[in-house]
DNA sequence: TCAAAAGTGTTATAGATACACCCATGC
DNA sequence: GCATGGGTGTATCTATAACACTTTTGA
């Protein structure tokens, strides 16, 4: 893949940006960071930066970011790369391509306030998106494009879990596809479509009551990390 | 995302590759090329390179790649980002993250040999990814990626038949079906659920004959981008 | 006329949908 | 008791799977 040895680098900076979705009062949020330096300095944007180093790998970057900016820890959600955003003029410093990572969060306890960075906001992805709105950079796309591929994997993986706490109610599990996806759900198909998938989920043996009605069974994220067959969007 | 100004840029090198697959003699084939040049001289290796200048977008760089390392057009199959890997040390001469790029290519009548990289060849992958094969790089994690996204992309996109000439019958693209997956299909059943998704084939009132049987309708790709329900392959 | 491939029809089964109904709790 | 949400049973519909059968060609 690398062409002939002595010749000029282009010099292009490395960037990794996380998109951090969560379900956090009922709807779909996504955590984002005042800028407090320029381009684009007060706005809100993805949490990310540039390599810290020749030698760390994207990964690490991602997970260090992510700590720095927000003082959520990797090893708490799940993290994922979506995808490289890299056209000329993105950055208008210099030329920047950044690999983007995905990160599915439980509902936190203090939002995010509680971490290092004080700056670090969740925000409704639909407020984030709309027409009015503004985000630094190419931001707004990379958020659209980690919303849809966060609506596509629920669909065919047990990843909508990531979005609940260790321990959960298949209710609660609902209401994370009802608004990811922005639908409602049969909650008795549901109940049963979920239960018939070996491996996702692991009775602990408790109930919760929630206010009133018949209290829920809890379970945990068992192994499993596929659906088949896929629970598919209504069309 | 990017942080404070003034500080020195890791040198990090910005490469693409491309895995450009096809289907040729009963095989899923992929491109590759020989290196001339130190590391890996002489091994096989996808095709892909550094980007040319600052400002040269990703996508160009891959069109550009593949032209002179294969003779291929960028415009004559379909191309899509894969994945970038960035592990520092997988170029033993510098820090190197490399955007891949998944291709689709029609089977080609002179298999790349007409181009002007007279070093490219068609290879199938089972050979490239048996256990005791060696392709240069981290390349052949890369094709492992790129088959298996290929795969599953068969399910639910209309992009088999981007392996298949602007024109082609129900058997040609149960065919590209049956060898990328590695499973028969059913041709009755193949052909009325394929028939069924409206936009997807386009018939142009011809038929041919292959050797013996029945002639065949032929087919050109419609807008159909989906195929909903997916097909999905044996479990 | 026969083999071979294209294409249609029919039945059986799996999974999704819709919804009636029972269960277990708080008030 | 009764409202509320948890959970089961069941009919219906839709899509797939399996395969018999007809069609149309080359040899």
């Amino acid at each position: 893949m690398p062409d002939d040895e002595g010749w000029t680098l282009p010099e292009v900076a490395v960037a990794v940006d996380l998109a951090v979705l969560t379900v956090h009062d009922g709807a779909l949020q996504i955590m984002l960071v005042k800028r407090g330096i320029p381009p684009y300095e007060g706005m809100l944007a993805l949490p990310g930066g540039f390599l810290a180093s020749t030698e760390e790998d994207l990964d690490v970057a991602a997970a260090r970011e992510l700590e720095e900016e927000t003082g959520l820890h990797a090893k708490d959600l799940h993290l994922e790369q979506l995808r490289t955003y890299g056209t000329p003029g993105r950055d208008p410093r210099r030329r920047v391509i950044t690999v983007c990572y995905l990160g599915f969060s439980p509902n936190l306890p203090e939002p995010a306030a509680g971490g290092d960075a004080s700056e670090a906001v969740l925000m409704p992805v639909d407020k984030v998106l709309r027409p009015r709105a503004t985000v630094a950079f190419d931001h707004k796309k990379i958020i659209t494009d980690a919303v849809e591929r966060a609506r596509s994997k629920l669909e065919y993986t047990t990843l909508a879990a990531a979005f609940c706490g260790p321990e959960f109610t298949v209710t609660d599990l609902r209401e994370v596809y009802e608004i990811v996806w922005g639908e409602t759900l049969d909650p008795r198909n549901f109940h049963r479509k979920i239960m018939s998938v070996p491996g996702f989920l692991v009775p602990t043996g408790e109930r919760v009551s929630r206010q009133a009605g018949r209290p829920a069974a809890v379970f945990r994220r068992g192994p499993a990390t596929i659906l088949h067959p896929a629970m598919l969007r209504s069309p």
